[in-house]
DNA sequence: CCGGACCATGAAGGCGCTTTCAGAAAGCGC
DNA sequence: GCGCTTTCTGAAAGCGCCTTCATGGTCCGG
C-alpha cells in the first residue's frame, strides 16, 4: 500500500526551520547519510537460517544444530556455521523458533495497575532483575486500574504464549470479573502456562505472594495505640480492591484488640491526589478530629501529608499519620512517614520465581506470605495534650 | 489430545502444613479443586484455528478471514466461525500470525536504565498509555546501567521482531559501544524496524525526543544567579552519560553568561545514594562552601537534600539546592526542590508516536526538542547574608 | 577383512497461521 | 438462455525454524 513510485525522487535539501509545536516542543528533521540501497523502500528481508546454512555450505538442519548445540556437530562445521551467522548478522526469528519447538518462548508477562506508581515500580524492578538473570524478556502492561483491560491483557499474553503471566496488585471484588478472569486463566494453565500473583486471594488457585495486609495493619494499629492514640480515622481506597478491604479490616481488628472503635473512614482514589482529597475531606468535616490517621497506602499518605500541611495541621504534633508499603519516597518527606514496610523488590523477585519453579503436585498452589514490619518514623508521636 | 479419563479419581484431602521459609516469609500450599483431566500432566494443546474451522464446518481459510475481517465472508458463515471460536475458547497464536503475515507483530520494545527510578517510571508510564491506545504490547527491559546489557536486549528484541525499539535514557560516550549499538540497530532498521530514543544524540540517526538539557541547565543557572548566588557547586553523575555532560556544560554556560566560573564539581552515582554521597563529599571538603548546589538529576538532588539535612545545613537559608527533571517526589520533600521540569509522561507518549509514525522521507530522522522549564520552589532562595 | 554399533548429516515433515490462486456460485445485460 | 463479471470459498503454498527419520560413513571387535 505504498505510494506509486515516482520517476524522479525529489528530496528537498532543506534543513527544516524549527517549527514550533505546542507545549514548548520543537520538531525538526535532520538529514542523515544513508546507504544507497536503503533509500529504496524495500525493507531488506531478515537474514534467515537458510542463508546461513548456504553460506556455510551445510544443510539447514546442521546449521540449526550448530547454533543451538542440541546435538553434536563436527567441530569444523560448527565453526563454519558460527562464522557464517556472524558474517551475515543472523538473528533467529523468535516466532519461528517458538512455533517450531514446543519449548515455548522466553517471555513472561507482567500486568500491574500502573508502572508509574512507586509501589508497582518497585515490584516491577524486582521482576526485571530476576528475569534478566534467567534471560527472559518481560512484557509489561499497565491496566490503569481498569478491570476489563486486565483481562484483555491476559488474553494478549496468552496469544503471545508467554511462559508465565504475573498479576501484580490487588484484584477486584467483583463476581463477574472474577469469573471472566478465571475463564481466561484456566485454559492457559491447562495448556501449561504458569500464573502467579501478588496480593490477590479471592478465587485464584494460583501461586501467590501475599503480603500480610491484615496482620500488618493490625500490628500498626497496636503500635499506634501504644503511642497513646485513641481516636483514629482511616483514609481508605476503592472498596472493591481486596488490599483495601484487608488493610482496613486488619486495622479495625488491631484497634478492637485494645477495645477501641475506629472512627471515620474516608474513601479516596488510590493515588496521591486521592489521599490529598480524602484528608481534606476529613479535616472539613466538623467532627472532633482524630489524633491519628492511617492511610491505606503510602502513596495516599503522601498526599494526605501535603493536605495536612496546607491546612496548617502539624504532623505529628497535632495529628499523627501513618501509611503502608514503605515506598522510597516516605523516607524523604518530612516528617518521614511511619508505615508498614514491605520488601517490594524482593516480592517481585519472588513472584517470578514462584511462577517459574517446577509446579508442585498437581493442583497445589503455593502461598508465600510476606510479613510487613511496622516502622515508626517521625510522622507519628504521642497524641496532642498528653 | 485430552488425557484418558480415569475410572476413579483420588485427590488426597490434605491441607499442607505451613512450612516456614527464611526472611520472615512463609510458604504454604493450599489445595485447589481441579478438573479431572488436568491432573494428567498432558498440557492440553492449544485450540487451533483448524479446530475452529472444523467445528464451524468451513475451511481454514474462511475461518481466518472471518476472524480477521480481511475479506468479506458470508454473514452466516462468519457467525458460525465466531461462535465456534468462542465456544472453543480459541486464541490465535501470535507467533504463527507474525510468521505468516508480513504485517509484523504488535509489540514494541522499550529499554531503559531502571524502571524503579521515577524518571524512567514516568516516561515508561507514558509509553504504556500510548501503547495501550494502539493495542500494542510492550516489552520492557532494564539495563541497570550496564551498556552491554543494553545491546543484548536490542538483540533479543530484534529476535522478537518487535515493531519498534525505544531506547530511553542517556547513552554512553564510548566509541566501541556506539559502534556495537549501531551495528545492532542498522540491520534492524533496514529490515523495516523502527527505532526512537529519548535523550541520545551521538551517532544515532534515529528519531529522537531530546530534552534540552543544555539550554535547561543554562536557564536554571541564570535563574539562580538572579537570586543572588555567585558561588556554585555541581553534583554530577557518571561523565560517560551524555545527559550528564550536557547538563553540566549548560550550567557552565549559564554561569559564564553572567561572568561566573563554576566552582567544585563532585561526581557521584546516578542514584539517590550517589547524590547523598556527593553532597557529603562536598561538605567534607574544607573549601569555602558554595551558596548554591545543582544536582544534575532530581534523584541525586533528593539524596543531597537528605545529606544536607543530616549535616545540619539548612536549605535554602544556608545553601540553595536545585535539581533537574521534576520527578514527582521533589514536590513532596521539604523544602520542595527547584528544578527544571520535563514532561516525562508526555515524552514517553511522544517517543512511541515518533517511532510508529510513518517514516518521513527516507533517511530523515526527526528530532523533537523538549524545552524544560525552570520551576523555582522552596529549596532555592537568596544566598546567606544578603 | 566383514558385520554391527555408533554418529554426524541431510531430507522432509510439521508448528499455526495468512494469503495467493483458481474454481464454484450467483447476478447481470443482451 | 448464453457469456460475462462479480463474489465468495477452499486448496495449497509458504513464513523460518526444529526435529524426527533415514542414510552414508566411521570405528570396533571378531
Amino acid at each position: 500500500m505504498t505510494a506509486p513510485a515516482h520517476g524522479q525522487e525529489v528530496v528537498p535539501k532543506f534543513r527544516g526551520p524549527a517549527t514550533t509545536a505546542p507545549l514548548g516542543v520543537e520538531l525538526s528533521e535532520r538529514e542523515t547519510p544513508l546507504h544507497p540501497d536503503t533509500r529504496r523502500r524495500a525493507p531488506a528481508a531478515h537474514v534467515t537460517l537458510d542463508a546461513v546454512a548456504r553460506e556455510a555450505g551445510v544443510s539447514l538442519a546442521t546449521a540449526s544444530r550448530a547454533l543451538n548445540g542440541t546435538t553434536r556437530v563436527r567441530d569444523d562445521l560448527r565453526g563454519r556455521v558460527r562464522a557464517a551467522a556472524d558474517l551475515l548478522g543472523y538473528i533467529p526469528n523468535a516466532h519461528a523458533q517458538a512455533l517450531a519447538s514446543a519449548e515455548g518462548n522466553r517471555t513472561v508477562g507482567v500486568i500491574c495497575h500502573d508502572v508509574g506508581d512507586p509501589y508497582f515500580a518497585g515490584i516491577a524492578s524486582g521482576v526485571m532483575r530476576a528475569a534478566a538473570e534467567q534471560d527472559l524478556l518481560v512484557m509489561l502492561a499497565s491496566t490503569f486500574r481498569e478491570p476489563s483491560r486486565e483481562i484483555a491483557y491476559v488474553s494478549m499474553l496468552r496469544a503471545q504464549r508467554a511462559r508465565a503471566i504475573l498479576l501484580i496488585g490487588s484484584g477486584f471484588q467483583d463476581r463477574a470479573w472474577e469469573r471472566a478472569m478465571d475463564a481466561e486463566l484456566e485454559p492457559y494453565v491447562r495448556a501449561g502456562g504458569r500464573v502467579a500473583v501478588v496480593s490477590r486471594h479471592r478465587s485464584m488457585r494460583v501461586d501467590t505472594v501475599q503480603p500480610e495486609n491484615r496482620a500488618g495493619a493490625a500490628a500498626l494499629a497496636a503500635s499506634l495505640v501504644e503511642l497513646g492514640h485513641r481516636d483514629f480515622a482511616v483514609l481508605s481506597g476503592p472498596p472493591e480492591l481486596t488490599t483495601v478491604a484487608d488493610r482496613l479490616a486488619g486495622f479495625r481488628e488491631g484497634l478492637a484488640a485494645a477495645g477501641i472503635t475506629l472512627g471515620r473512614v474516608v474513601r479516596g482514589a488510590f493515588t496521591r491526589e486521592g489521599g490529598h482529597a480524602a484528608a481534606r475531606q476529613l479535616l472539613a468535616a466538623g467532627d472532633a478530629r482524630p489524633t491519628c490517621v492511617f492511610a491505606v497506602t503510602d502513596v495516599m499518605a503522601v498526599g494526605a501529608l501535603a493536605a495536612l500541611r496546607e491546612a496548617g495541621v502539624r504532623v505529628p504534633e497535632d495529628m499523627s499519620l501513618a501509611g503502608f508499603d514503605d515506598i522510597p519516597v516516605v523516607r524523604e518527606v518530612s516528617p518521614p512517614l511511619t508505615t508498614v514496610a514491605l520488601p517490594l523488590t524482593e516480592m517481585g523477585e519472588q513472584v517470578i520465581a514462584l511462577a517459574l519453579r517446577t509446579p508442585s503436585r498437581a493442583g497445589r498452589s503455593r502461598v508465600l506470605r510476606i510479613e510487613g514490619s511496622v516502622v515508626l518514623r517521625g510522622s507519628t508521636g504521642a497524641p496532642p495534650g498528653s
